[in-house]
Formats: C-alpha cells, structure tokens, sequence
DNA sequence: ACATTTATTGCATTCGAATTCAAATGTCAC
DNA sequence: GTGACATTTGAATTCGAATGCAATAAATGT
C-alpha cells in the first residue's frame, strides 16, 4: 500500500519542499532581482560590490548552487567533454583514464565517459554526444571518416587519441620510430630468426606498429617473419607463443606489453625456455604489468602523461577558439631497456 | 547602429546558421506544432499514428535529435549517473569501471565520472554533482557521515561500492570471511610465523581486511604478528616484504594483490627464497595481475561481475521508487589455489 | 439525430539561469 | 547647478522540450 506522498501540496511553499533552491529563492530572499543573482556568479558582470556581498551571504545560506543544466542550455556550453575509450584501451590503460580526468577536471571540465566493449558502438555514442551538447570529446577508439565528419558538422571539436584521421587532430605515440629501434637494437644483437606477435586488423595501433616492425626486419635484411594474432590479451599473447615456437625464432616482437608477457610466460613456464638467454622479447606500450619484477620487460614507454597534457591542450584550444585548425602531434616512445630481451647499446 | 544581426531573422527561417534542429523546426516544417513533435518521442504520449509517421520522416530527415539539456531541465531527469572512484581504485580495477558502464549504457543511463586522486577531492566532487543534477550516484571512494547525510538533502540515491556508511545502500565483498578462509587454509597447513602488510589507515577496504586478517590469525593462537603498511602498489609491497623478512616470518598475508605481488618479486628477487617452499603469501582481490603465470597468486576473487550488478539494480531501483529502503549487500569472494603459497584443503 | 465518451491537437506555461536593453543612479568636471 | 559619462539595476526575453488544459474532431451509444 503506497503512503500518501505530499509532494503536490508543497509545491507552491517554494523551497520548503526539498527542492534546490534557485536563483529567484536567492533573490526574493536577498530583495534583489534574479538577474544581480545570476551577475554574481558571472565572472565579469557588472554589480554593485556591496549587493554582491549580500547576495551571496544569502546563497550560502540557503545553499544555492547554479543548476548545471540551464547554465549550459542558455549558455551554450556545458563544460563537459566526452571521453570514448575502449574497455580494452581502459583495461591496459588505466593510466590514461586517470590523467585526463585529473587535467580535465583542473581546466573546470566534468568527463562523461563513454567505454566500448565494441567498436561498433561507436554510432551509439555519438547519438549521445550530440544530444548532451558536450564542448569537446576525446577519442581513443577509432573513428570512421563519415564519423569524424560528423563532428565537423555538428562543431564539436574531438581529438583522437593514438589514432588518426584526416581532418582531426590527433596525438599518438610513433610506433614506427619506436619499432624501428626495437627491431634495430635486436638485429645489432645478433638476432636473425624472428617471431611476431601482432593484433587484431581492425586495430589502428596494431596495424601500424606491425607494419612498422616487418619493415625494420626487412630493411635489416630478415624477410621471412612468422607471425600470429593475438587480441591484446595476455591469454592469446601466450597462445600466440606456443604457436611461434615451432618456427624456432629466437627473438619475438609483440605488439604491445601484455601479449609479450604472455610471451614470456609462454616461453618459460610451457616451452621450459630461459629469457633471455633463450629467446628475447620486447613489447610495446610500457604499461604498469612491463614493469613487474617477474617480467621487466624490454618495450617502448609511451609519454602518457605529455600525449594526455597534449590532447587536452589541443582540445581546450580549439573549443575556445572554433577556428583554431586541427593540429597532429607525434611523441617519441622512450625505450626501456628491461631484462626480457638482449638488445644492442645502438641500434647500429 | 544596431547591426544587422540575422539570429532574429533566422529564428523563424531556423536551421540555416548551422545550429542543430529542435522540435520547432521539425514541427514547422511538418505543419504541426511543437507539442506533437515532442509527444512523437515520449513513451505513452497521444498522437495520431498517421501524423506520427510525418513527424518522425521530417525528424530523421533534418537530422532532429532532441537535446538532452532542455529535456532534463524540464522533465527533471537527467538519466545521468555520477561514478566516483579513486584513481587507484581504476587502477587495480579498471574491470569495475568497464563493468559499471556497459551495464549502465545498457539501462540508458550516461556516466559522468569523477575520478578522483585523493579522497579529499571529494567535497569538491559532490559539488559538481549537485549542480549537475545526476540521477544517481555509484562511489568506490569513501564517503564520511556528513557526506551521506548531503544525499539524502538532496534526494540523490547513492550506491557505495566496498564501502559501507549506516543510512547508505551499499555492495561490497566480504572481507572477514574471506580472510578467515586464507588464514584459516595457511594454519591448517602448519604456518605458525606470519607477517602481515597492511593498508593505509584511512582506508576502509584495507582495515577490514587488516582486522580480520588478525582476527582469523589470533583464534588460531598467533599472536605476534610482525605488520608493515603499504599504500597498496608494487613498489610498496616488494619494500614492505624485505622490511618482514628481518622477522623471519614464513607466511604473508597481503591485504590486496598488488603488494602481495611486490611482495613475490622482494621474495624471490631481492632475498632469494622460493616461493611456496620458503615462503606462503597470499593476497586479496583477483585483480588481473594474480592470475599471470609468473605470479599465479593465492587470493581471495571478487565476484566483480555480480558486484556491479547488484550495485546499479539497487540504484535503479531507488532512481525509480524514491522511497525504497537502502539495501546492503555482501557478496562472498572466491578463494582462488594459486601457487604462491601452501595451504590446506580446507580451513579446518 | 443527439448525447456522450474518447482520442488528438495546439496554446500557453514551465524548468532555471544568462543576457540585452533601457532606465536609474551615481560621479565628476566646470 | 548642469551636462557628460560610467556604473548599477531590473524587466523581459531566451535556450529547447514537456505537459496541463481546453478545444476540437472522431467514435460510440441509445
């Protein structure tokens, strides 16, 4: 049996009945009118000091706090961007998550994140960027050209995240750079016999770091490079090893760190093999797992928190300034020289 | 001189300066007014199916797509729920977030997420929140009385994930149970000398586990038991075990994985001893990283998949019947046979 | 045919803050 | 005291969709 509710007859009270109060509470209380109220909290309005004062005495006392919600629907900006990241991208990754929300947040941003399990949802997501009016969105999954289309018709300003696309302004990590010292480092070391652990085709990154690393292999002389497909995940990395092993390759590229760690794995506890004395590994990325002490793996760090500073600094940019042109940044990996692999000083 | 500005003029030609269609342009253009045009995308409205047709052509047509800033001023519903979560939270979980926002998008609810780097960034949060009219509120981040008390002021349901406030709904695994379990299954096996790494004192998941961990311990009769607290990461874990070992201690109980696998790294790497045959440890999570090869670490699992489910049925449930009851729910972890430590069938 | 119910429809108002415009007040110089 | 000017102020309008209400049209009953 429902209780009887007195919601209605409260209604006209005006404050009493729980609701948040507004500007005109604030302004039937202070005896001004809602437009000094609302002055107070513009940042260049013009108001009399003492009315201010006042005014927002009042405020404080009752608890008023402008409503999000009709500041941006006047106003024409929300002070929010949308963040599209995939689960996958999150999962390695949590590191970037936490670094834009944290710079966002400090530069007055709330984040209205949107994470993938699939790509296809792309579509989805951006039906929802465009009816919450966001200011700007960062992507980190990849978009199609009539998909970035979109966002120049709709003036929403986007910057993708380690993907690119014509017409959008991007910051990403070079993965051929960092493939080429990789695969160069192993050559000077006398490897010949390699292995390749590459990703899923319809990934950006995985794509380009694949093709960055066979050709540093070929330009090294070494054409024939087995290769199987992981997912990313540490389980297929470590599948993918099992399977390479029959090759007999010597030193294995993977194109990202939690696959050359199922690598590893794959060597030492299902092939009995010692690394690196056996088999040299690297991977890609720098992710926290690279580090462990059981692994300390030999991979290329992307600047995380310089490309994170960089996306948001393109992204504020070009909402403050609608006309500002996309712009693309590359950042250099740093090469970390763990103990999974043995590499030259110089990739000669 | 008052100049020309066509923003007038446009208003009623609509559309042509680039601003998205609203319901005012879809209904002059079909011959009807605003109120059908609204009525054709909500739930039980009455219209007529012929001229419901008309509307939704002419909509799709001038790519009309309601904005969701002026329906939820109106409706009062935003269909926005705040997540708030420690960065480090993300960081061990990043399986939490991905799960509460796939569950959620599947419910149509946004995430506005608030990822927090220190807790006292609260305040701040709850801040935004208001203003933001959330529906709803999930927090992984600690949340003092006050800051209860300030939700139920303000009619917001919030769910707390691992935390528990009286007056609050919560979710969270059960931590007493499952330290008596490991501790109980490394008594059964012999181990008399323990040695325990804690958590940061002001945090509630960690002190749990602390306290039940030392509960377990002491009904079996150990007493002494040599502690050093860690702030949950590697690093602190792989200081904190070579900071035991001076006690000699034979078995560790970590309160999370990440330390309990710094710990494996200090055992192994920087003190030379085998683990399980020198040295028992045991950690507490199933985050990813227990589960690599080189690690395969005893713990306790959370059931994340349940636990998040719980959490937005609960909050759903409260967003859709304000007066529902705050419910607790307590969720059992699954105790994982690692190889990181010798224990016995059964707790005994 | 007429009364009565039911389904559509549009008008006008509402949500809460920002902003334009013109009126009102104050300041200063001479 | 007067005019020129800058500063405050509030009334009215705006953003875009939802909804109560009354009017209208259509369907049903007798």
């Amino acid at each position: 049996m429902p209780k009887p509710r007195s919601t209605k007859k409260l209604k006209s009270a005006g404050m009493e009945d729980g609701r948040r109060p507004t500007s005109y509470d604030v302004a039937r209380i202070a005896g001004v009118s809602q437009s000094a109220v609302s002055r107070c909290f513009a940042p260049n309005a013009s108001i009399a000091p003492a009315k201010r004062e006042l005014i927002l005495k009042v405020a404080a006392e009752i608890g008023y706090k402008p409503n999000a919600l009709a500041q941006a629907l006047i106003s024409r900006r929300t002070n929010i961007v949308a963040v599209i990241i995939s689960a996958r991208t999150n999962f390695y990754y949590p590191e970037v998550l936490a670094e834009l929300g944290a710079r966002l947040s400090d530069k007055d941003f709330r984040v209205l994140l949107f994470a993938l399990s699939q790509e296809s949802e792309v579509d989805g997501v951006l039906d929802q960027i465009w009816r919450h009016s966001v200011d700007g969105v960062i992507s980190a999954a990849r978009l199609s050209p009539a998909q970035v289309a979109q966002f120049t018709e709709h003036r929403v300003p986007v910057v993708l995240y380690n993907r690119v696309a014509s017409g959008a302004a991007s910051v990403r990590c070079d993965s051929v750079e960092g493939e080429r010292d990789l695969v160069g480092r192993l050559l000077a070391a006398g490897h010949r016999r390699f292995g390749l652990i590459s990703g899923p085709q319809d990934n950006y990154v995985a794509e380009e770091r694949r093709g960055a690393a066979l050709m540093a292999l070929m330009q090294g002389g070494v054409t024939q490079v087995p290769e199987v497909r992981g997912d990313f995940t540490y389980e297929s990395g470590r599948a993918a090893m099992r399977e390479l092993h029959a090759s007999g390759c010597e030193a294995v590229v993977s194109v990202n760190d939690m696959m050359a760690i199922g690598a590893m794995d794959a060597a030492r506890i299902d092939l009995g093999l010692s690394v690196p004395q056996d088999l040299s590994i690297v991977g890609f990325d720098g992710s926290g797992a690279s580090r462990l002490g059981a692994y300390d793996l030999t991979t290329v760090r992307q600047p995380v928190r310089r490309m994170t500073d960089a996306a948001i600094e393109l992204l504020v940019k070009r909402i403050e300034d609608a006309s500002a042109p996309p712009e693309q940044r590359l950042f250099s990996g740093s090469l970390e020289r763990g103990s999974s692999a043995r590499i030259a000083e110089q990739s000669d």
